[in-house]
DNA sequence: GGTGGTTTTGCAACATAGTAGCATTTGCGC
DNA sequence: GCGCAAATGCTACTATGTTGCAAAACCACC
């Protein structure tokens, strides 16, 4: 529609992966490279809408899922049945999560990986550990 | 509907919490004990249908609902938006899952919590911590 | 810059998971 | 046995996620 005068992160990081740069592909990682603890659908949808950008609900599915699938971003289930995603910021999303039971968001504590090679009873291969924190973030816990 | 010649554990359990001992309470209580891993909603619907007792979608969800709370069960979110749940062996949950990507099992591994006390950021609350670990389990990886 | 093919979007309908309200039943104290 | 409160079962509803297909957008090529 206009000329791209701001080449933003996203696109490159799109295209890096053979994608097509496109409208809500691009705003949609924008958004989750602007935020600092995982979305939902939701929550992206609403951000989505305050942008201006048309988008459909189905789309915004398939949109994430293939940021995913792509590796750049990664998705996770939290206490309810709401997935939220964020980006992935390394490589593996080996890194563990933090979930503030007060206000319900979650926060990529990046570089915080416990030594999980514990003992498993045998037989068992290991492929990846999830660490889920739970307590309260620093916003609500000086509230309390 | 016949006299209680079998005392089962579970019944004990129950009124152990200040609950009232019904069909369907002591029956999905049963049916979680002698599980070796967590079930779904699903898998304990059957597990009741197979016994021949009625039972509603909605009463199963509040019965595994005043398990959770009264602290017999523990309930956890799976990789999809599938809750799963599982007897509480001891008090708190302060133990380990492993999730089998293949088959979709979910274990509990007792007696294995790792050194989860991680450097937090700071102003975080510890207050739980869940580990989830993800591969393959003893008969899916025998198969592969 | 135009054209064509493929991907992506958007729409509608569907599928599954979980919840709310309320009348009826049932367990349990009395 | 009686009565009360808790638990069940029913319908309907909300939320979350999925599938199929036609229209539009993106990108490669000319």
């Amino acid at each position: 529609m206009s000329d791209h005068t701001h080449p933003s992160p996203a696109e490159s990081l799109i295209a890096a992966q053979g994608g097509r740069i496109t409208r809500t592909r691009v705003a949609v990682l924008d958004i989750l490279l602007a935020a600092e603890q995982s979305l939902t659908h939701d929550e992206i949808g609403v951000a989505l809408d305050d942008k201006g950008i048309k988008h459909d609900r189905v789309t915004l599915y398939r949109t994430l899922d293939w940021l995913v699938e792509s590796g750049v971003a990664h998705k996770m289930a939290g206490d309810d049945r709401a997935r939220r995603f964020g980006v992935a910021a390394s490589g593996p999303h080996e890194h563990a999560h933090f979930h503030c039971d007060r206000c319900g968001k979650v926060v990529c504590l990046e570089g915080l990986q416990p030594a999980v090679a514990v003992n498993l009873p045998g037989g068992y291969q290991l492929d990846r550990a999830e660490l889920v924190l739970h307590g309260a973030c620093p916003t609500c816990g000086k509230g309390a």
